[in-house]
DNA sequence: ATACGCAAATTTGTATACATTATGGTTTGA
DNA sequence: TCAAACCATAATGTATACAAATTTGCGTAT
C-alpha cells in the first residue's frame, strides 16, 4: 500500500517506477479493456525496458487494485462495476470522515490550519467571480486536493492517508467530465470544506466526521448523475472533491 | 493490496509465494526490530532462494504496510507506534461498520445468513460450558473470524474486504495473550455478534453500522487494557474479535 | 581534531538466460 | 464426429551476471 515513504530524502526515481507512472496512466486511462492480459513482453516492447522492472511495476498495480493477478497466469486488467465504484466512494466516505474526526480531535496544528485557511481561501477567491470556465477545473482540483490531503496529514494516521489514496485512484466510468462542474456544485462542494473546517477548528469531532462524510457522499450522488451520459475509464485521483 | 485473486482456479503456488508467507510470519513475530533493514542477500542465505522472488516478497511485504521502502535503499521494518495501532482500530471500526450496513442494506444471501448462523451457535456451544480452557481460544478465533468475514463477503466491496484484512495484519504490541479471553469478554463480544446479526437481518442498516463500530471500539479498548504488560510485536491476524 | 573528499566495498537496480508452467493446435483413438 | 492425449509454442517464474547507486572507511588538508 504505502510503497515509497514519504521520505524527506533524495532518493532518486528508478527505471521502475517511471514504468508503473506509465502504466498506471495507461491503466487508468482506459487504454486496456476490462480483462484484458498484461503480458510481460509485449510491455517491455512497448516501454523499452526489461522484464524485471516491467514486474515491479505490475506488481505494484496489483497491490493498488487496479490489476487482477493469479500466479503462473500473469496479470489482467480488473473489472470495475459500476457497484464497486461507488462502494469506493462509500468506503472513501467513511475514511475521510473518521479523517476528519481524528483531526478535529487532536487539533490543528500551526501549518496544517494555515493550509486550509489557504485552500478556503483559493476556493472563495476563485468563486468570486461569480462563473468559471473550463481552465478553473485543474486549479479547483488542486485546491480541493490540498484541503483534504491537509486533513488527511492532520489525522496522523498513515495507513488512513493510503486507503484514502487507494479509493481516489479507483478507475471511474467517466472520461474529461468527472463530476459537474456549474458554479453551483463547485459552490456546494465549497460550502461542505468551511463547514468542515469550522468544526475541525472547533474541535468538535463527531459533527466534523458526519459533515465529511456528507460531503463525500454528495460527490458520489454526483457522480452518479454524470454516469449515464459517458463511457470511457479515467481516474478521479485528485479531481472529485 | 489484493495481490491474488480469489480465484476459483488451481493457480498452483510460486516460491515467491512461500517466501512471502515465511517473511510475514517472521515480520509479524517480531523477528525484526523496528528499522532494522532487511537486505536482499541476506534474506536470501536465510531462505534458501534467489534474489528474484526475495525482491518479490519484500515489494509485497512494503504494499501491505508492513515495510518501509526507499528506491535505492531497500526496505526497513516499519515502526508501529501505538497510536498507530490505535487508528488501525479506528480504521477498522468504520470500515467494518461500512460492511455491516451494506450487508444490511443489500441484504444477505441464504448461505451468508447459514453461516452466520453457524458461528453464532458455535459461539453458544463454546459459552454454554460457563468456563474457557486455553484450547477454546483458538476455537473462538477461528469462530470470530468467520462471522466477520462473511460479513465482509455479504458487504460486497472487494476494497472493503481488502482494507479490512490490511487492518487486520497490523502488528501489536502484545504476545500471545492479545485481547482478554476471560468468560465474560468473549460473552460480551458474542452479544455484540449477535446483535449485529439481528440488525443485518432486520434490514437494519444504521443500526448494523452503529453496533458493529462500537463492536470494533470495544475491541480496541481491550486492547488498549491488556497493552502495559506486555512487550513483543504479533499480529491480531484472526484473533481480535 | 575535525571536516572534506575520494575510493573501495557493499547494496540495490536491471538485463538476460534458463526453468517451469500454461496455452493452443494437432493428432490419434474411440 | 468428438474427445482426449500430446507436442510445440509462448508465457511466467527463477537464477545470475552486470550496471548503477549508496555506504563506509581511509587519507588528506585545513
Amino acid at each position: 500500500m504505502n510503497q515509497r515513504l514519504a521520505n524527506t530524502s533524495l532518493a532518486q526515481s528508478t527505471r521502475s517506477d517511471s514504468i508503473f507512472e506509465k502504466l498506471r496512466d495507461a491503466v487508468l486511462n482506459g487504454q486496456f479493456a476490462p480483462g484484458e492480459r498484461l503480458q510481460e513482453v509485449r510491455l517491455t516492447e512497448q516501454l523499452g525496458a526489461s522484464r524485471t522492472p516491467v514486474r515491479a511495476a505490475l506488481q505494484k498495480l496489483a497491490s493498488d487494485g487496479l490489476l487482477d493477478y493469479v500466479p503462473n497466469h500473469g496479470y489482467r486488467m480488473r473489472e470495475f462495476s459500476v457497484a464497486e465504484i461507488v462502494y469506493a466512494f462509500e468506503v472513501r466516505a467513511v475514511l475521510e470522515g473518521l479523517a476528519a474526526r481524528l483531526a478535529a480531535e487532536r487539533g490543528l496544528s500551526a501549518e496544517h490550519q494555515t493550509a486550509l485557511e489557504q485552500s478556503l481561501c483559493d476556493g472563495d477567491r476563485l468563486l468570486a467571480a461569480g462563473v468559471l470556465v473550463q481552465q478553473d477545473r485543474v486549479l479547483y482540483s488542486a485546491i480541493n486536493a490540498a484541503f483534504h490531503e491537509t486533513i488527511h496529514a492532520a489525522a496522523g494516521s498513515r495507513m488512513l492517508r493510503d486507503m484514502v489514496r487507494l479509493c481516489r485512484q479507483v478507475p471511474i466510468s467517466s472520461p474529461r467530465i468527472i463530476v459537474e462542474f456549474e458554479h453551483r456544485d463547485v459552490r456546494r462542494r465549497h460550502d461542505d470544506h468551511q463547514r468542515v473546517f469550522e468544526a475541525i477548528v472547533g474541535r468538535e469531532p463527531w459533527r466534523a466526521e458526519m459533515l465529511m462524510r456528507d460531503h463525500v457522499i454528495y460527490l458520489k450522488s454526483a457522480m452518479i448523475r454524470s454516469l449515464p451520459l459517458r463511457g470511457l475509464t479515467r481516474t478521479l485521483e485528485a479531481s472529485a472533491g
